[in-house]
RNA sequence: GCGCCCGUAGCUCAGUUGGAUUAGAGCAGCAGCCUUCUAAGCUGUUGGCCGCAAGUUCGAGUCUUGCCGGGCGCACCA
């Protein structure tokens, strides 16, 4: 990375002038203004003159003349407060395209390395289809995976299935009630039931399962949570689902590596194992015949309840248990991807982590991160919402109309901590206001150039590496070619900020770099050295499309 | 009342550990560009007391405090 290289280079030179403690301080290194001059700037001079308390712009001075000595440097310019601007040689440029182009793991790098993930996100309830949350959280998860992946983490996708408590429960009774209301009997839906159409669905299917006879058998039902065949339709309702989950995740391009059972953290003794842990650091007690962990010592607003006076586990017992059974698994680090409902929640999964593994387990074991919410809006208005009500929009209505493209890069293009408007009218018109087709159309359009070049270039080693020349690149070349160079350092970012809209936004702009280039010189042309120039960087910027496309998730196109 | 997130152009958002005498994009608005590799594109232009007020600093959209406004959460529910 270019990046990097420069940024070694500026602090050898600060550490030969001035020392390391000079040399341990921060700096930035990114592309000038558009009226300043250099590929790459830096403010170092003026990050080192606090501390060495002299004018920075003497020290950028200094830093200056020692960097034009240095064979890739064709100018070194100072600017007012201390700015150091470099511009390298064209060879340079060429010389690390052909890198880019040769080598398989160009964008990747090691910041993560050896570090395993346990990336868990989407994690819904069991008892309905995916709506436009789920789809929020399966992008943005997915996303982050693969960045972390091209940052050398191990990651293994995984989520929760909540297929224990009240709402499975509650769930399971709507689709008994469903199920005998279709068989002509008298029984309401329960209270707080799931009223959403889907339900009939499921209980169709289940009668067509289990053919005519198995109503007859079922008897009267006088209460249904307590009736024999509970059980089944519980069983049914959860696996129907969780196909249907699937399929829908699938579709959207998300594959988890494993689907985990809350009722398995119960049925295998995780619950009493990562109790055992908790209890030994003396952070349980007992009040009014219940268990409570002393999450305040963490500070939590209050302590909470791990299980219930009537003897029952609370949801957080299985959280804990949860977090035991990752690390058991090898988990480095825990990173939780959940809904804006629960930011309450933080502290007390910080509190787990600390109570199986003692204090000062901190951010770099586990990171919780909050996805805000997002605001469904139809010709501009907001859409309300409610899954009891059966109300919602699905993941799959959503790519129906929009497409799993365009659902996927709006849902990943804001940064998690900012709420997402997504609009459905715009969605649907499929139009030019929608920034995943800028981005895919400047993938076609080079596949239509490369196209064309068939026409004149027989084969595609005439525009390798040895076979071009960098003597001379027009101004909108070289923005090209430093906009493609970027992409690593970009990639490497957004891992580090968990954060895919820095992905995102780069390729946005890179898109916006070629088309700008594209509009303003031929590729394809009568002079040789020029046109096999432009394929050269273009093969180049193609390649980078591809791999960034692939990280979002998104198709590239070769025809619009 | 307490806690978390957020207030930047008409709308949706960028703005890296404070720094380039001019705060950036996209959309919307206005004015242009297709005998030439895809006009889903390009070019120009309009539009900002960066919520308000103090403080720290040579320097604040960025840090501190207070206030105002919006969203969400504060269960022996999940």
């Amino acid at each position: 990375m270019l990046d990097d290289f420069l940024k070694e280079e500026i602090t050898r030179v600060i550490a030969e002038k001035y020392g390391s403690t000079a040399a341990g301080v921060g700096f930035a290194i990114e592309p000038p203004p558009a009226n300043q001059p250099g590929h790459f700037g830096t403010n170092a001079a003026l990050t080192i003159s606090k501390i060495l308390k002299q004018n920075p712009f003497v020290i950028g001075e200094e830093m200056a003349f020692c960097l034009r000595s240095k064979e890739y440097a064709q100018a070194v310019d100072v600017i007012k407060p201390g700015y150091v601007n470099i511009t390298l040689k064209n060879r340079v440029f060429k010389k690390e395209l052909a890198l880019l182009l040769e080598t398989d793991n160009y964008f990747r790098n090691n910041s993560g390395a050896g570090i395993n993930v346990n990336l868990e996100f989407v994690s819904a309830n069991p008892v309905g289809p995916l709506n436009i949350v789920s789809g929020r959280a399966a992008a943005y998860g997915d996303t982050l995976a693969n960045l972390m992946k091209y940052s050398g983490y191990n990651v293994t996708k995984e989520t929760y299935v909540n297929d224990f408590g009240r709402q499975m429960h509650l769930f399971a009774l709507s689709l008994m009630a469903r199920y005998l209301q279709s068989k002509g009997m008298d029984i309401p839906m329960p209270e707080d039931g799931y009223q959403g159409e889907y339900v009939r669905d499921i209980a169709a299917a289940f009668d067509a399962y289990k053919g005519p006879d198995y109503f007859k058998k079922m008897g009267t039902v006088k209460d249904p949570a307590t009736h024999n065949e509970y059980k089944e339709f519980r069983a049914f309702g959860l696996d129907y689902v969780l196909k249907m989950q699937k399929k829908t995740l699938e579709r959207f391009g998300v594959k988890f590596d494993g689907w985990f059972s809350e009722t398995s953290l119960h049925t295998g003794g995780d619950v009493e194992e990562a109790f055992e842990e908790i209890r030994s650091r003396g952070l349980f007690y007992e009040k009014e015949d219940a268990v409570w962990f002393r999450t305040t010592d963490f500070g939590d607003d209050k302590d909470r309840v791990v299980k219930k006076t009537d003897g029952d586990y609370t949801y957080f017992a299985s959280d804990i248990a949860y977090i035991n059974n990752k690390l058991k698994r090898g988990a480095d680090l825990i990173i939780n991807i959940l809904g804006p409902d629960h930011h309450g929640y933080v502290k007390r999964l910080e509190s787990i982590i600390q109570g199986l593994k003692g204090r000062g387990y901190n951010e770099h074991h586990l990171k919780v991160i909050i996805l805000q919410q997002v605001n469904l809006l139809e010709s501009g208005e907001k859409m309300k919402m409610s899954k009891r009500e059966g109300k919602f929009v699905t993941l799959d209505e959503l790519m129906d109309n929009a497409g799993r493209d365009a659902s996927r890069w709006f849902f990943v293009m804001r940064n998690y901590n900012s709420h997402l408007d997504f609009d459905l009218t715009l969605a649907k018109e499929q139009s030019d206001k929608n920034p995943v087709f800028y981005v895919q159309y400047a993938y076609a359009r080079i596949c239509s150039v490369f196209e064309k070049a068939k026409e004149s270039v027989k084969s595609e080693n005439e525009y390798g590496a040895d076979g071009v020349c960098f003597d001379k690149l027009e101004q909108e070349e070289t923005d090209l070619v430093r906009a493609i160079l970027h992409m690593p350092y970009a990639i490497r970012d957004a891992a580090d900020k968990f954060a895919p809209s820095v992905l995102t936004q780069a390729v946005f702009d890179l898109c916006g770099v070629f088309h700008h280039f594209y509009a303003k010189h031929r590729v394809v042309q009568e002079d040789r050295n020029a046109m096999l120039k432009r394929l050269f960087i273009l093969s180049a910027l193609k390649k980078t499309l591809k791999e960034c496309f692939d990280i979002i998730g998104i198709n590239a196109p070769e025809k619009m």
